[in-house]
DNA sequence: CCAGCCGA
DNA sequence: TCGGCTGGG
């Protein structure tokens, strides 16, 4: 989901040559969900092997990772850790509407309804542990890292920017500048050659709007985030306005007599002092070729002319990058 | 979502 | 050579 912030945040359009040689730290959750939901046939299925597990999350991994590499960026996903106990009121919600949007999914199913079937599949998409186990093994023999988060991966992919770590965080969410990323990038995607990049830089962003971090976060408060559902009625723009005039949550709460459902407190620390891992190297290797066609064309049935032909965009780099230490441990 | 093919 | 479309697992 991810805070509305559409209306108040004008992204600056940036090129893939802009971010090569450069780390971009991917929020992992994030960009998995959207594999999950977006790589299904036509009815709405997810691609699956033999054994009916789901394999969208492999493909996308495979084919996305391999795109940046071979465009010179260099991947790290980071995953979540356990959430915050807020975030368990929007997940029971969330699970609530992929429950029922399963039954409507199967009733359209029956009935062929195929683009009905599709719309409600898409919705049933969800992050399971096993789902999460496969990605982490896939990268592993991928030669690419990541990193546990304690807490959000999104607040731990800030961390790692603000940190000078990573040069932005690569997520669809504008949470991450509520964590303090100081860049984030929208749209990482390649499709055709046409890409749609977004940059968003903290700092501008702030000062186009003349705010300040925590009074963006109070605007997210106002408008609801993961954590709270926001106040009815105020979007970005009205949150804007309401933080400038007022300067802060609290004074607007007073001013306008709203009731919030959780703690302006609590939910500022959530963005802003919020708990990371310090701890964590960056090492890039180069694939285990043998090792992800075991798992990707003997576990779950990719084509191996596929899976070669997608591993070969990461020895491209392995010749043109003329210092390899630097990429590959 | 991405790769590969096909027709213009 | 490129946009549109299909199949991928």
């Amino acid at each position: 989901m991810g805070v509305k912030f559409r209306d108040i945040i004008s992204p600056e359009s940036i090129k893939f040559e802009q971010l090569e040689s450069k780390i971009v730290a991917l929020d992992a959750a994030n960009i998995i969900y959207q594999f999950l939901s977006s790589i299904r046939q036509v009815d709405g299925t997810p691609l699956m092997d033999q054994n009916g597990n789901i394999t969208s999350h492999f493909s996308g991994i495979l084919y996305r990772t391999s795109s940046l590499i071979e465009k010179g960026i260099r991947p790290v996903y980071i995953f979540d850790g356990t959430s915050d106990i807020l975030k368990k009121g929007t997940q029971d919600k969330r699970r609530e509407v992929k429950e029922e949007s399963q039954k409507k999914m199967e009733k359209a199913l029956e009935e062929g309804r195929i683009e009905d079937a599709r719309k409600y599949a898409v919705r049933t998409s969800r992050m399971s542990p096993k789902i999460v186990e496969g990605s982490k093994k896939l990268l592993e023999l991928l030669g690419v890292p990541y990193i546990q988060a304690r807490g959000e991966g999104e607040a731990q992919a800030s961390y790692m920017v603000e940190n000078g770590d990573a040069w932005c965080v690569g997520s669809q969410d504008y949470d991450c500048i509520l964590f303090g990323a100081t860049k984030m990038v929208r749209n990482l995607t390649i499709t055709g050659g046409k890409s749609n990049l977004e940059l968003i830089d903290l700092k501008k962003v702030l000062e186009n709007l003349g705010i300040t971090r925590e009074q963006l976060v109070d605007i997210a408060i106002l408008v609801g985030t993961d954590f709270n559902l926001g106040v009815k009625g105020i979007g970005a723009k009205t949150g804007l306005k309401l933080i400038k005039e007022h300067e802060n949550i609290f004074n607007v709460i007073n001013k306008l007599d709203i009731e919030m459902e959780v703690e302006p407190e609590i939910l500022r620390n959530i963005f802003l002092k919020h708990e990371v891992e310090p701890d964590y190297s960056l090492k890039w290797k180069s694939p285990d070729t043998e090792g992800v066609v075991r798992f990707l064309c003997g576990d779950h049935d990719f084509s191996e002319v596929r899976v070669l032909s997608a591993l070969d965009k990461f020895k491209k780099i392995d010749n043109k990058q003329k210092s390899l230490k630097d990429w590959f441990g």
